[in-house]
DNA sequence: CGTCACCTTGAAATTAGTCAATGGACGTGG
DNA sequence: CCACGTCCATTGACTAATTTCAAGGTGACG
């Protein structure tokens, strides 16, 4: 019985100070939600909401006729053991919904819980059903988003499943800076780091303590470097070497 | 650098003796995408084929206008590391396709490979996305397909993200016990069983040696038995302690 | 100044992987 | 019918990867 995951648990739904409605979705970090409502002239009026680190967002099986979006911060989907083994199934970064399947549900199967404070809003499904149904165009892009989270998911299957600790982390590592690059929130080789090894033990399927190894390992070979929360890449073609990237 | 497969390499796409096409699709085997055509009462006219064990039945990129589903056999997805190692996404029984996203999609990003002989139908996407954009009750039924395979996916990673040995290959059998259970193939708590331990291996991220070792040992506490190529359940109850189920 | 949450490190214990040899089942060709 | 080859499963001895347990150390913060 591996992996008691120590401290980190939830301390139940938190919606703390809620803020305004009313502005566009349109917002370059909003990602490819974001690009996709803008590409077809979409516009809602989101409910907005704020919750802090280490709260739950949404908690498995809660019903609801919203279907949500990462505006700011991180976030992160989590299953739970019953005895107490967490595992991240993703991580949410601005633009991610909640579960791209969420519009077409009455609720998911796992929790969502803010990594850092977490900015998000909440879209009507029947609203986003009606739309999609009318336009097939954007069902199709729609039906993107489920494939690329679907995909995303047996990705990580293949690391947790055949990958060691060292390639595991490097590509957590380096599938970040791919997406957070995406939204440029990447600035010379560095971006804002702020996952907890627990979190990353959580996700990659690891002991917080052999985390906390690699991590020295990949910091003592020079090939990363983090400072106050900002981690840097210092040696991107061995990092991709290790990860198993060519 | 763990796990090398050994000798189950693919043996190229083989659409060996094919069959006649023109059947109905409403089979009771065909499963929950069967059952959804016939509940909104369509009916295609799919094309039929058949691949022997072992041979792949889609290569990982391949153009395709079709959608398949498994009518008769055991299929599997697979992905493949640049070193040969392999992990399985999933194991495909009668009725599931081989991706719910695939309507909407040019290619897939992973194999399928045939473990039984296996029987399968392709349906035009553009007739099946034609119909699905026409009536909104059935995209419904139709996403609920995409989030059940991407819960499934889910499902696994926490196994190979969180459990131990045992636990994994109890969990594997009995979710295929539940799978084999709705279509009707599971008598007396047993079914057949046509997997290797190579494959079993490849699907719940183990070494075959490591599995031969766990299923023996499953085997020797009396919780389940093997005869050609049936899989009996001895002890249902503790089987499924063992896998977590309470 | 004390607490708390987190990271680090060492030593020992476990789990799973590797290597290598053996044996059974099955099919094929002589 | 037998010899041979192939594919699988099994087992033992050994090694490697990861976990567990435990003890300190740091920095933030009230």
């Amino acid at each position: 019985m591996p992996r008691s995951t120590g401290t980190a648990v939830a301390r139940g739904p938190d919606l703390a100070p809620q803020t305004t409605g009313g502005l566009s979705v349109h917002e370059s970090s909003w990602g490819r939600f974001g690009k996709l409502l803008h590409q077809h002239q979409l516009s809602f009026t989101p409910v907005r909401q704020t919750v802090r680190p280490r709260r739950n967002i949404y908690v498995r099986g809660e019903v609801s006729e919203h279907t949500c979006v990462v505006c700011e911060g991180w976030a992160c989907r989590v299953a739970r053991l019953l005895d107490g083994r967490r595992q991240i199934l993703s991580l949410l970064l601005p633009g991610d919904l909640f579960s791209a399947m969420s519009p077409f549900q009455q609720s998911l199967d796992f929790y969502v819980e803010a990594i850092t404070e977490v900015r998000y809003a909440a879209i009507k499904n029947s609203e986003l059903r009606a739309k999609l149904s009318d336009a097939p165009v954007l069902l199709d892009s729609f039906m993107e988003l489920c494939a690329a989270e679907a995909n995303d998911a047996y990705q990580r299957l293949i690391d947790l499943g055949q990958r060691l600790a060292e390639e595991r982390i490097a590509l957590l590592i380096l599938q970040l800076m791919e997406r957070l690059e995406r939204r440029g929130l990447v600035h010379d080789q560095s971006f804002e780091f702020p996952l907890r090894q627990l979190q990353i033990a959580d996700a990659v399927g690891l002991t917080p303590v052999h985390v906390s190894r690699v991590m020295s390992l990949l910091r003592n070979s020079g090939l990363i470097e983090i400072q106050s929360g900002i981690l840097r890449i210092l040696d991107l073609p061995k990092l991709r070497r290790i990860g198993g990237q060519r």
